[in-house]
DNA sequence: TAGATTGTTAATCGATTAACAATC
DNA sequence: TAGATTGTTAATCGATTAACAATC
């Protein structure tokens, strides 16, 4: 792999092809060419070859790509078989949907705990999940593997322990607060889920039709 | 307002500019200029100054920016006093969080409606919403205005429900399933949420670190 | 072989940053 | 007035698209 100066837009790519290539193995079909890749994906041939080139060669001339090969190579510069582990922090409305309904194995991500200040949800399990008092937090990084922590708790507490769980090691964060955490650190990596800000380009997008 | 040509890049910015004001303005800051709201949001104020350019002139030599006013503009601007009307398709786990817990009123939507299939729900509230059955789906829009459709439905089913809304009239759509909805019609305005693809990219940065 | 399609280099396009005259 | 800061034009930078030799 080359990986210098991926760029973000490319990055952001590169699940749409893992996703596309997902459903193309699904359906059974062997090798296709960048053209009818863009064809399906409203992207450029030259794009997608382009894409791919910052990570190596997979496809081969007069053919195109094998698409059971290159759905692994992309799965692997993702990292999906990396098996990350990861934990949630506030088990709200929010927390439960996500650990009910996301699959987050089919990403490479094993989530092992989850913690709450709530009583009524200590103690119990959620989808096979361990939800654990908040007074248990910092033990429990300092003795297991966290690579990812998903941010699902009020956002006024949300940077304070931000900030707690990075000094303790933390170096992944998937934020789903409606604020920014801010962090001086460059390998302390935060992905955000803004709900608000995607409806509001939605109402803009409404507004100005 | 101007607004030819105003690019996604900006449009993905505006959200992040209003809640950075919401914030001053809760802070009780009244001026700000281009410069230190640029330090605080990690912009550059060139940036600031041309994103608001597309829109008109907003600030004041040798002032800056009045806070407030700023606010209210952008909110304008991203049509948040605009009063759309909003159902939801798909009350499970993640439909039920959103009601609960999330403030479409300060986006500026009114959600007025909820269907799903499951009997277990339908003729119940959730958070004020009413729950119908999905029969009642069509009759509802033809007597209701619709501006957003908030697809909470399993990935399966998503196209095809969405194809017979667009048919139906609606031209707005907040997208959370996993699976890119198509739509020749370009006044048809679709906003995905792809919570896969977010952690996916999350997955990336931290392989490549 | 002839046709197809790659990976890569060059050209174009658009977005970000810098500079500055205008002016509060 | 002098200092600060805007809105806008020009310069730069980066990302997308086009072109094409290499080759399966």
């Amino acid at each position: 792999m080359k990986k210098e100066n991926v760029s973000d837009a490319v990055i952001r790519r590169l699940p749409r092809y893992y996703r596309q290539l997902t459903e193309l193995c699904a359906k059974g079909v062997v090798r296709i060419s960048s053209h009818s890749l863009g064809q399906e994906m409203n992207i450029t041939a030259s794009q997608i070859r382009q894409d791919l080139s910052c990570f190596g060669e997979f496809g081969q001339q007069g053919y195109g790509y094998n698409v059971e090969e290159l759905h692994t190579e992309i799965g692997h510069i993702l990292g999906v078989d990396n098996d990350y582990h990861l934990i949630m922090i506030g088990v709200g409305n929010l927390g439960h949907a996500l650990l009910q309904n996301f699959h987050f194995a089919q990403a490479g991500f094993t989530v092992d705990a989850a913690f709450d200040v709530s009583p009524s949800v200590t103690g119990t399990r959620v989808n096979g999940v361990p939800i654990y008092s908040m007074e248990k937090l910092d033990d429990y990084i300092r003795a297991h593997r966290v690579d990812v922590v998903v941010l699902t708790l009020p956002q006024s507490i949300a940077q304070e322990i931000a900030d707690r769980l990075i000094d303790l090691g933390v170096r992944g964060f998937w934020n789903f607060t409606n604020v920014e955490i801010t962090c001086g650190q460059p390998d302390v990596k935060i992905e955000n889920i803004h709900f608000a800000d995607s409806l509001l380009t939605l109402s803009y997008r409404i507004a100005n039709r």
